[in-house]
DNA sequence: GTTAGGG
DNA sequence: CCCTAAC
């Protein structure tokens, strides 16, 4: 009837259906929706909040649903399907299951109150909600927030939901997280049945209560602050990016040298997991995101220990997400108001202890962004990084901003703040091993960085696919609406063009060596599997200099890109994707220009060899499992399987025979990254094994003839 | 297997 | 020169 509905996408192993693709501009869904809620803005930015509970409670249900996840693989676990419907009452349906009508569905009784009014300071007030879940068919929520009559000025949104599960029988408790003000519910095992309480709290620490089978301790670790006033112009943005079916790196198990199985003789069956993404990227998003990011420091201590107790779930946080954004200027909210433009979607910094900060920031930006181009000036951004210090706390936006002083003017000028980039996240199972994750971080931003990034514009929301259209033509005039502009980073599906170097986003750790071609995230030690010596992922995650940047000369438009599976990428917290001025562009009189319209920038150059790439040992790890388990000769299967995204690793040139000499060579002549021993004779394993099995097969057809 | 690039 | 990646 008159519900609205959406789906929030949760990817299950072995689930293989059409993914809803994301609405990632503020434009769209989030309008209707709030128009149909016929509470203002209340409810729909509500929404990612009952999406966390549901992505909880269909969790639970599934594992009601008398699945044993310690039993069974992920694989097993079917496509759920969370979807959420407002209805006029106000209440949220999720249907848990596409595919089992026996679960039941849970229905969230969204209150106005849940919405919750706070103080303005979001590190000193306290918040609880109190959420009960029924097992059987209802979740309901019941909030007792004690701050919500204290302020009507702002409202708080959770922006990450930490879950422990306690289950009966002093089992180990389980952790959900969800963030992004998303449904991305990690579950591992070790759930079981039974009614389950689920409170929420919004406090630095979550003291956890000793219910036993209780579902509780959620933490919303982060918060958020948002203008009443600006409330009414929140749209959100939803953006649901699927994860690639993602490769775990598990411990090792040993090499079968019989033949036991053929098909994986190596390798335990490589794990999917279950990733959702649901997040609401918009002005709410970012002033989430930045004050989760003042926040992250001093929840970090309980976050972590939170994690460190039973990390069933490595999620990133969203700031981690929002540190993705591209971190560019942003112009005054007044000043942007009173252009009237790019409001929605700006995001500022809201905190009145930086305001100083601020100013020089904003000078430093209004310098960057003096001649309208989409890329500042190296300067520019490194006097931003100094600026910003260690806390880089200015999330930029994603807004698009225009000026228009003569309406003669035929030029075009926007001003990009940021970039959407595809969400990423990890999940490992608790008995990952740091190293592990590390190996899936590195896994997931080499999936999405190795194919090289494009940039997709989107305008009111909807793909700008007519590539040869005129800006005129496709509405992009300073006629047009420039607010619906959306710009937004997407894996590269297209063949890599000759001019890699003008089309890729490289990840550098060094911020002063803004030219730097390569990933050079692995090159690390921090990032260096090998090298780890403990600690906590949060630790492991920040880089030295404690702020990585992914640079970009510039990105092409591509064709149609996301159709393929999004990747997981996760990046450290503090690290920021920031466009850098290419030396072809940089002179061109408008941000425009940046992007080039040809498909080919590579142009005349082509005929080029390709950028060398040499690989990374994350790199090398997930080609070795794919020969682990696939063979040497299927060099096709193994390129999708270990670098489904990577358009630049071809499979002829897989490395593996280089690897096989690497490993059989003394350690002081290899060259490059230093790849781990272990990985190595697993190499040499791998292909002593199959090659032996060659042998076998082709013993097999000679006796056949 | 060969070539190019780079340490 | 030789390793490595591209061809």
């Amino acid at each position: 009837m008159e519900a609205r509905s959406k789906s929030v996408g949760a990817r299950f192993p072995g689930y293989d259906g059409p993914y809803p693709k994301a609405m990632r501009t503020s434009r769209g869904r989030s309008d209707h929706i709030r128009r149909k809620s016929g509470e203002g803005s209340e409810l729909p930015k509500d929404t990612c909040f009952f999406e966390l509970l549901a992505a909880v409670a269909g969790q639970i249900l599934q594992e009601q649903d008398g699945s044993d996840l310690n039993e069974r693989s992920l694989l097993d676990l079917g496509a759920p399907k969370v979807s959420v419907e407002f209805g006029n009452d106000n209440s949220i349906m999720h249907d848990i299951s596409s595919d089992d009508t026996r679960r039941p569905d849970i229905t969230f009784h969204p209150k106005k109150e849940e919405i919750i009014t706070m103080d303005r300071d979001p590190e000193h007030s306290t918040h609880t909600l109190q959420t009960k879940y029924d097992s059987s068919t209802h979740f309901s929520l019941d909030n007792s927030d004690p701050l919500a009559s204290k302020s009507q000025d702002f409202k708080y949104f959770p922006n990450s939901i930490k879950a422990t599960y306690f289950p009966r029988k002093r089992e180990t408790p389980t952790e959900f997280s969800f963030q992004g003000s998303a449904a991305m519910a990690c579950i591992e095992s070790k759930l079981k049945n039974g009614t389950s309480d689920i409170s929420l709290c919004q406090s630095e620490q979550c003291i956890p209560k000793a219910n036993e089978g209780k579902l509780e301790n959620m933490v919303v670790d982060r918060s958020t602050v948002l203008k009443d006033s600006s409330a009414q112009e929140i749209k959100q943005r939803h953006a649901i990016d699927m994860t690639a079916p993602f490769q775990m790196i598990t411990d090792s198990p040993p090499l079968v040298s019989s033949g036991s199985s053929e098909e994986t003789p190596f390798t335990s069956e490589p794990k999917s997991y279950l990733t959702s993404v649901f997040e609401p990227i918009g002005q709410d998003g970012a002033k989430r995101g930045f004050s989760s990011w003042k926040s992250s420091e001093n929840d970090s201590n309980s976050s972590d220990s939170m994690f460190s107790k039973n990390c069933l779930t490595k999620s990133v946080h969203t700031t981690d997400i929002r540190a993705l954004k591209l971190r560019r200027c942003t112009a005054s909210t007044a000043k942007r108001r009173a252009m009237g433009v790019g409001y929605r979607r700006k995001r500022c910094k809201v905190e009145d202890g930086e305001a100083s900060q601020n100013e020089i920031a904003r000078s430093a930006r209004k310098k960057a962004n003096k001649f309208d181009c989409m890329l500042p000036d190296i300067e520019t951004e490194k006097q931003l990084h100094a600026l910003e210090g260690e806390k880089i706390s200015s999330i930029s936006s994603s807004s698009v901003t225009s000026s228009s002083t003569k309406l003669d003017d035929t030029n075009v000028k926007l001003s990009i703040k940021s970039f959407i980039v595809p969400e990423l996240m990890v999940v490992l199972p608790e008995s990952a091993t740091v190293a592990n994750l590390k190996k899936a971080v590195m896994d997931a931003a080499m999936n999405l960085l190795g194919g090289g990034l494009c940039v997709r514009v989107l305008l009111q929301g909807k793909k700008v696919t007519d590539e040869l259209k005129s800006l005129r033509q496709a509405g992009i005039s300073t006629g047009g609406d420039l607010d619906s502009l959306d710009f937004m980073l997407e894996p590269n599906s297209l063949p890599t063009p000759g001019s890699v170097e003008d089309t890729f986003l490289v990840l550098s750790h060094d911020a002063n060596h803004p030219t730097s071609r390569y990933p050079v995230l692995s090159k690390d030690s921090e990032f260096n599997a090998a090298s780890f010596h403990g600690g906590t992922s949060k630790e492991f995650l920040r880089t030295p200099d404690g702020c990585s940047e992914m640079q970009s000369t510039t990105a092409s438009p591509t064709k149609e890109a996301m159709e393929n599976q999004s990747n997981v990428l996760v990046l450290p917290a503090e690290c920021a994707l920031v466009l850098h001025s290419s030396q072809k562009y940089s002179d061109c009189p408008n941000g425009l220009a940046v992007v080039p319209f040809s498909q080919n920038p590579g142009g005349v150059g082509s005929n080029k060899r390709r950028m060398r790439r040499p690989f990374s040992v994350a790199e090398v790890e997930v080609l070795v499992q794919a020969v682990e388990r696939l063979g040497t000769g299927r060099w096709r299967d193994v390129k999708q399987h270990a670098f489904p995204q990577a358009k630049h690793r071809t499979y002829v040139d897989l490395k593996w025979k280089t690897l096989v000499h690497t490993a059989s060579i003394a350690p002081h002549q290899r060259r490059g990254e230093p790849v781990p021993q272990g990985l190595l004779d697993r190499v040499i394993q791998a292909h002593s094994y199959w090659t032996a099995q060659q042998a076998k097969h082709q013993g097999v057809e000679v006796k056949a003839l």
